[in-house]
This record gives C-alpha cells, sequence and structure tokens, in this order.
DNA sequence: CGCTTATTTGAATGACCGTTCAAGAACTAT
DNA sequence: ATAGTTCTTGAACGGTCATTCAAATAAGCG
C-alpha cells in the first residue's frame, strides 16, 4: 500500500480555478499539470482522467460553496438580512470579475449540457441542492414572521436561484457595477414583496 | 471575378446549430465542413478561421432573432400582450430542449468571456441592442398607459432581459415544463406589477 | 527488514486539431 | 474567345491533445 501525497482539496481547487478560467474543452492537460503541480501520471492513476478531475472538482466546489452557504445562513440575524447579505456577496463576486468567481457549476452545465448526460445530472443535482437550502430559508424566514407572502417557498427559492443565474450571465456584459446592485436590490423587493 | 457558390446564410446557419450544439472549442473543422458543405479552403477563403466563421454566424445569429423580435412586436396588439406572446415563445425555446433552440449569444459568452475580448464585447454589444429593443416596447407601453410603473423603462429592459438569461440557465437543469412556465409568469408579474 | 502494492515520474504515443497550399475549375471582363 | 482573377478541392502539415507505459520510488504490513 501507499497513500498519494498531494493534498486532494488544493489540487481540487487548483483545477476547479483552471476549469473556471478556460472552461473544461479549452484546459489542456499541460494546464492542469501546471496548476495542480501533479504528473499526468499521477492525475491518472488517481482521477482516471481528465473528465474525472472535473467530475472530482466540481464536488470540492460543491462543498465550498455548501460551506460558504453555511456561513451567510448561521447566526441568529434576521433571515432576510442574511439574504440581503447573500446577494450582495453574489454581487460582489459578480463585480469583481475574476475568472476564479464565476460559478463552476453553472459555466460547466453550459458547456457540456447536450454533450455528457452523466455530468449535466450531476451539476443539476447540486443546483437542486443548493435551491433546496434557499427554500428553507424562506420556510424559516415565514415561520419568523419575516416574510409574509402566500407564494410557495419552493416557488420563491426557484425564481430567486434564476433571478442570481441572470444576474451572473448579465455580469458577463460587463454592466457597470452599479447597474448590477440594482438589479439584485429588484430581484430582492420582488421576492420579500408581500 | 468569381462569386462564391455557396449560400451565405444556409452556410452560417448551419454553422451556429454546430457552435450551439457542441461550443466553440468542441466543434472541430471537421464538424463545420460536414454541417456547412464546405471544404476547409473555403471556409478559410470566406471567413479567414473558425473563428472569424463564429463571429460571423453571431452576426447571423444576430440579424435571425432580431427579425424574430420584429415579428413579436409588430401590429397593433396591446404591448402587454406581445410581451406575454414573447416570454411564452422564449418558455416553448427552453422546454423544447433543443439545442438548436439555445441562445447562441449567452452561449458563447459564457465560453470566451475572460479569453476572447474581442467576441465577448461583440457579443455584450449584441445582447445590448436586444436590450434596448425591449426598454423602447417598454417606453411605448408606458405612452399607451398599459404600464403604470415609475421605473426607468431601461431598468425594466436589463431585469427582463436578466430574467430571460436566468431562465435559460435554470432550463438547463432539466426542470419540469410548467416550472419554467411558473418562473415566467412570476417574471411577467414582477415586470408589468404597478 | 523485505515483500507487496500503490503512486510518481516524465517521456513516448497515436490521434486529431486548425490551418495551409498547390492545383484545378469557373466566373468576369475584355 | 481568352486572359485574369477568384473560388474550390482535398491532401498534407506541424503542433498539440489526452492518454499510456515502464521504470523508479515509497508506504503499509508481516
Amino acid at each position: 500500500m501507499r497513500n498519494a501525497e498531494f493534498d486532494q482539496e488544493k489540487v481540487l481547487r487548483s483545477a476547479m480555478k483552471a476549469f473556471m478560467h478556460k472552461g473544461f474543452a479549452k484546459t489542456s492537460m499541460q494546464d492542469l499539470t501546471k496548476a495542480t503541480g501533479l504528473h499526468p501520471g499521477s492525475i491518472y492513476c488517481a482521477f482516471e482522467n481528465k473528465r474525472g478531475l472535473l467530475i472530482a472538482a466540481l464536488g470540492q466546489y460543491r462543498e465550498d460553496r455548501n460551506t460558504e452557504f453555511g456561513t451567510f445562513f448561521s447566526g441568529d440575524a434576521a433571515v432576510v438580512d442574511k439574504f440581503k447579505a447573500y446577494l450582495d456577496h453574489t454581487v460582489r463576486e459578480c463585480i469583481s470579475c475574476d475568472s476564479a468567481q464565476a460559478c463552476l457549476l453553472t459555466k460547466a452545465l453550459n458547456e457540456v449540457a447536450e454533450q455528457d448526460e452523466e455530468i449535466q445530472t450531476l451539476i443539476s443535482e447540486n443546483l437542486r441542492l443548493w435551491q433546496v437550502g434557499i427554500a428553507e430559508q424562506f420556510e424559516l424566514a415565514k415561520a419568523n414572521n419575516e416574510l409574509k407572502t402566500k407564494k410557495d417557498s419552493g416557488h420563491l427559492a426557484r425564481y430567486f436561484v434564476m433571478g442570481i443565474y441572470g444576474l451572473r450571465v448579465f455580469a458577463q456584459t460587463r454592466p457597470e457595477a452599479n447597474i448590477l446592485k440594482q438589479l439584485a436590490d429588484q430581484l430582492y423587493q420582488d421576492v420579500f414583496a408581500a
């Protein structure tokens, strides 16, 4: 027996960045060996192939995003304020225009949709879990009487994530920062309106 | 002198389909010669290279979409009803799950952002023109007293296109058809609410 | 300490990529 | 009709791609 020498999380985060920057197809194995510090054989030994590395990186991404989500929605502040902070954080990510701040899930989904059904399903499931987490927070807000709408929490969550998807695409057209803020504000108002 | 033998529009629409189906990077010249019926040399003679073919295809796409937009917003029906029909059409496109019905502009934007600034600018400008067309229709609706909001038409248009961007991404997660309809309905209500 | 098993190394491999090119074909202009 | 120009043809090119492999190395386990 022998254990792998490399730090799996570090390697996967490096691969994530590379995939986010260039996309899956344009990221060569050479790019990946450079980014991860691993030699081709090691990558193939640990992840089977380039596609396997993407799948592993997607898993790491989901875990990281999930942790991040937890930090935003923990604590005993008002849920509506947590949403506000979360949206604000997302807008700031979009504004930074840093490729490392894009959403790997939607980026990869857009690239492989209609090409790799297994990965499409995997990503869709990840996004659905995120959406469910948001629905739970809406439900909580309702229970706290912070949100008086009669709308279904699931529906609200879907609309909210749709808004964020849209915001991220809109950001790629390089609008001014305050335009993005306005859009996020509008989304917030529409979701939390009575 | 000698004129090109092929039908430029047909060629560009074939290239469009190929790019929409596989994305720019994964569409090989072999795919393109097969799709267009042109030989490599002809493509290079007419479009300089693969990237030039994408740019030309993007232009054709914009023209086609522009014509389509015109048919939806011509006539003397109420502007709000035209918007309803337009949204409905977009939802039906999303539901069809046909790769040929995706939006080439957003798909390509997502792929080349941070990689090819010139194309990113080109696509962003195309999307902005679409957005301006929508803003004009909102302005018209206001003039007709169909839309009583105090919100700026430009802002409404940005929010509307953001919603459509989001809807298209959401559709890639393969939701049920009525879920997409609900989301589009909500968008319509939020935009046209007093 | 030695045996087994796994990982690491990095060069090698064959396939396919985008692009070029020289030759032939066809249109225009004279 | 014919010269001149441009387009078409499709094979060929160098480069890069994802992947493999055999040798070297190191960890687990008795």
